[in-house]
RNA sequence: GGUCGCAUGGUCUAGCUGGUUAGGACGCCUGCCUGUCACGCAGGAGAUCGCGGGUUCGAGCCCCGCUGUGACCGCCA
C-alpha cells in the first residue's frame, strides 16, 4: 500500500475519497466487531473505524496495539453529527478501512505518548525517539527549522554568503573551557571544538567576503543551565564597512520577517528599546532584562540614609547601595512565610536577608515600618501604591543587582504580572563595559572577546598611563522577554588597536602571537573595518516554542551533566584507541 | 567546585509520629461488547521501596555514605 495523504490533514473536504494512509497507532478502542484506532502521523491524528463488513480489516485491528506502525486503505466518510470530535482537526470525519495492514509492531512504550510531561527527564531522554513521537515535541523541531530556513533566506536575499568554518580548531585563551579532541598524528596535540567561528569569521572579512553567515554550531565545556547546552547553534554573522547601529537594523529586519514567518507575529522594529548597559544594569539588576515586567529597581540609598535602621546605613556607610522594587499587589499574595522562603532563597546571591514593607491604605506596615515614620518620599521613589509589596536588598552593587533581578522577575511570575500585550519584548543591550575583573585570574578579562573595538572616544584609554578598565565597547546584546539572545560587536580591524587591548589583558607580545599569530598577522595585510553577530537559535527557538528548557527545541540533548543517557556518551574508549592517540588515563580516573 | 530537592510495579504517584497483606490512577494481559474518542464491564499479572552500611525487637519511613537525576550558585571571552 502506497501512502496518499498524512493522515494529520484529512478533513471534510476528503468527503467519498478513498486514501491510503500510513501511521502510528495512538489508540484503539474496541467493541468487538466495532474497532476504532486513532492513526498518528506527523500531522495530527485521524480516527479509523474497522467493523464486519471488512472482516480481514477488522481481524487485522483486534491485533493492533499502541505504537503499532500500520498502513491502511480506506474511504474519507461523515460522522453522524453526535459523534463530532472538535478535539482533533478531522474530528468532523473518519476513515472506513478496507484494508488494514501491520508493517512494524512495538513494545509498550515506557510512557505514553501524549503532550503535557509526565515522565522523568531521564527516561525521556533515554527513549528520545519516542519521547520526539509526542505532537509537542514535532511542533517544537519544527518551529525550530522554520527559524533555520527563516535566516537562510533572508541572509542569502541580503546578498549573505554562506561559509563553513573550520569544527577540528585551535584552542585560543580567554573565554570558556575548549572541547578537545586528540590528534593522532601529533601525539600530545589537540584541536579545539569552536566556541564560537569568531577568529574565522574576522579572517573572512579579511578575505573580502564582506558579507558572511552561517548556521554554525559552537561548542563550551562549561557546566550546563536551563538555558545552556554544550554545543548549540548560532546564526553567525559577520559584515565589512558596517556600523553598530547599520547591523543592529539589519538584525532587527531578519528578527521581524522571521517573527512573521514562524509565530505569524508583526513586530514593530522601531519599537525595540535600546538601553545602555548601565542603565539595564540600574534599572533592572541584570544585562538581560525582561522588559515584558513593568516595574523596576529603585536606588533608595539617599532616602534610607536618613532612617535608623541600621542594617541599610551600614550597607551604604561600607559603599554598598540600597534598592527595591515595588510588586504591584504583593502586599496580599505574599505571606510572611512566603517571604522567609524568599529571603531564604536569595542567600545564593550573596544576600544577607531581605527587608520588606507592606503598602496599605494607612500608610506602610512591616517589621521595619517602625523606622520609616514619614513614608511619603520613601513611597514615592519607589513608586509604590497601596497593596503593593516593597522588596529591599542592601549591600554590594552586584548582590543588590542579582537579588531583585531575581525577585522582580520570580514576583511577576507569581502574580501573573508579565505583560501580555508585549508578548516579545526584544531590547538591545549597548555601550558594555571593554573589561570584566575575574577573580578566578586576579585580572581584567575581555567582558566580550578580545577583538571588541572599543568606543572611539575611549580608545585613549587604552594607550599607556591611563585606565584600561574605563573603556567601553562597541558591543551589543540582543535580549528576548529576558533571555540573551544575541551578542555582537564592531571588531578591532587595526593592528595598533588590536595590541594595546591585547597588551591590557595581560598578554605578551610572545603569547599574543603564540594565540591569535594568524589573526595579527592578517590584520597587516589590509583588514577591513568589520563588525558582526552571533544569535543563538537554541534559545529563539527555545522562546518561540513557549518552552523553559533549551533542550525541548534539540533533538538530541545532553542531560544537566552533560551526558546524553540514550547513547550514553560520553563513553570510555579502547586501549588501543589511547594508544594511536598517545594518551593514557590514570587508574584514579 | 558548592547549595537545595528528588529516587516506591512499565509510568505517575500515596504511604502521617518506625509495626500496612506497600494503596491508588494510568498502562499491560484475558474475556465480553456496533459509536467510542479519558470507551465501558468482569477478571488477572506485575514491587530487591536506587545501592551499601548503621540505629532498632522491627526501617519504604530515622542516621551515614555512595550512585543516579533535577534546579540553582560559581562557571559560560
Amino acid at each position: 500500500m502506497k501512502r496518499t495523504n498524512y493522515a494529520g490533514l484529512i478533513d471534510e473536504q476528503y468527503l467519498g475519497q478513498s486514501v491510503t494512509l500510513t501511521g502510528w497507532v495512538q489508540k484503539r478502542r474496541d467493541f468487538g466487531d466495532l474497532i476504532f484506532v486513532d492513526l498518528r502521523d506527523r500531522e495530527g491524528l485521524v480516527q479509523l473505524t474497522f467493523n464486519a463488513t471488512h472482516q480481514e480489516a477488522l481481524n487485522v485491528a483486534e491485533k493492533m496495539r499502541n505504537e503499532y506502525v500500520i498502513a491502511i486503505k480506506g474511504t474519507v466518510i461523515n460522522r453522524d453529527k453526535s459523534q463530532i470530535n472538535n478535539k482533533i482537526r478531522s474530528g468532523k470525519i473518519e476513515i472506513d478501512v478496507i484494508d488494514a495492514e501491520i508493517l512494524a509492531t512495538s513494545k509498550t512504550p515506557p510512557f505514553y505518548i501524549e503532550n503535557g510531561v509526565n515522565a522523568n527527564e531521564e527516561l525521556k531522554l533515554q527513549y528520545r525517539y519516542l519521547d520526539l513521537r509526542r505532537p509537542e515535541m514535532q511542533k517544537n523541531l519544527r518551529i525550530r527549522s522554520k527559524i533555520m530556513s527563516s535566516a537562510m533566506q533572508f541572509m542569502d536575499e541580503h546578498d549573505f554568503i554562506n561559509i563553513e568554518t573550520p569544527i577540528l580548531a585551535k584552542s585560543t585563551p580567554e573565554g570558556a573551557r575548549d572541547y578537545l579532541v586528540p590528534s593522532r598524528i601529533f601525539p600530545g596535540s589537540f584541536y579545539a571544538l569552536p566556541q564560537s567561528p569568531q577568529l574565522f569569521k574576522q579572517l573572512l572579512m579579511g578575505a573580502g567576503f564582506d558579507r558572511y553567515f552561517q548556521i554554525a554550531r559552537a561548542f563550551r565545556d562549561e557546566d550546563l543551565r536551563g538555558d545552556r547546552q554544550p554545543e548549540f547553534t548560532q546564526m553567525d554573522v559577520e559584515t565589512s564597512f558596517m556600523s553598530a547601529d547599520e547591523i543592529r537594523d539589519l538584525v532587527n529586519q531578519w528578527v521581524k520577517c522571521m517573527m512573521h514567518d514562524v509565530v505569524g507575529f508583526d513586530l514593530d522594529i522601531s519599537n525595540i528599546p535600546t538601553l545602555t548597559w548601565q542603565e539595564s544594569m540600574d534599572k533592572f539588576g541584570t544585562d538581560k532584562p525582561d522588559l515584558r515586567i513593568q516595574y523596576e529597581l529603585k536606588d533608595l540609598s539617599k532616602i534610607v540614609d536618613k532612617s535608623e535602621f541600621g542594617v541599610f546605613t551600614g550597607a551604604i556607610k561600607n559603599g554598598g547601595v540600597v534598592k527595591a522594587i515595588a510588586v504591584p499587589g504583593g502586599a496580599e499574595h505574599y505571606s510572611r512565610k512566603d517571604i522567609d522562603k524568599m529571603a531564604q532563597y536569595i542567600e545564593r546571591f550573596g544576600a544577607k536577608g531581605l527587608a520588606w514593607l507592606k503598602v496599605t491604605d494607612d500608610g506602610i506596615s512591616g517589621p521595619i515600618a517602625k523606622f520609616f515614620d514619614d513614608s511619603s518620599e520613601l513611597l514615592s521613589a519607589v513608586e509604590a501604591h497601596s497593596g503593593d509589596l516593597i522588596l529591599f536588598a542592601a549591600g554590594r552593587t552586584d548582590i543588590v543587582a542579582a537579588t531583585l533581578d531575581y525577585l522582580r522577575r520570580q514576583t511577576a511570575k507569581d502574580l501573573e504580572l508579565i505583560d501580555t500585550n508585549n508578548p516579545w519584548a526584544f531590547a538591545w543591550i549597548v555601550d558594555w563595559p571593554l573589561f570584566e575583573y575575574s577573580e578566578d585570574f586576579d585580572r581584567w578579562i575581555a567582558a566580550h572577546h578580545p577583538f571588541t573595538m572599543p568606543n572611539e572616544d575611549d580608545l585613549h584609554y587604552l594607550n599607556d598611563g591611563e585606565d584600561p578598565h574605563k573603556a567601553h565597547a562597541q558591543s551589543y546584546d540582543l535580549v528576548l522577554n529576558g533571555y540573551e539572545l544575541g551578542s555582537g560587536s564592531i571588531r578591532i580591524h587595526r593592528m595598533d588597536v588590536q595590541e594595546k587591548m591585547l597588551k591590557a589583558l595581560g598578554f605578551t607580545k610572545e603569547a599574543a602571537h603564540e594565540a591569535f599569530g594568524f589573526l595579527l598577522e592578517g590584520m597587516e595585510y589590509g583588514f577591513p573595518p568589520m563588525g558582526g553577530i552571533a544569535l543563538g537559535l537554541d534559545r529563539l527557538a527555545m522562546l518561540l516554542a513557549g518552552q523553559e528548557n533549551i533542550r525541548e527545541v534539540i533533538a538530541f540533548p545532553k542531560n544537566s551533566r552533560a551526558t546524553e543517557p540514550m547513547t550514553e556518551a560520553p563513553t570510555r574508549i579502547h586501549d588501543n584507541q589511547l594508544n594511536d592517540l598517545g594518551l593514557i588515563v590514570p587508574e584514579s580516573h
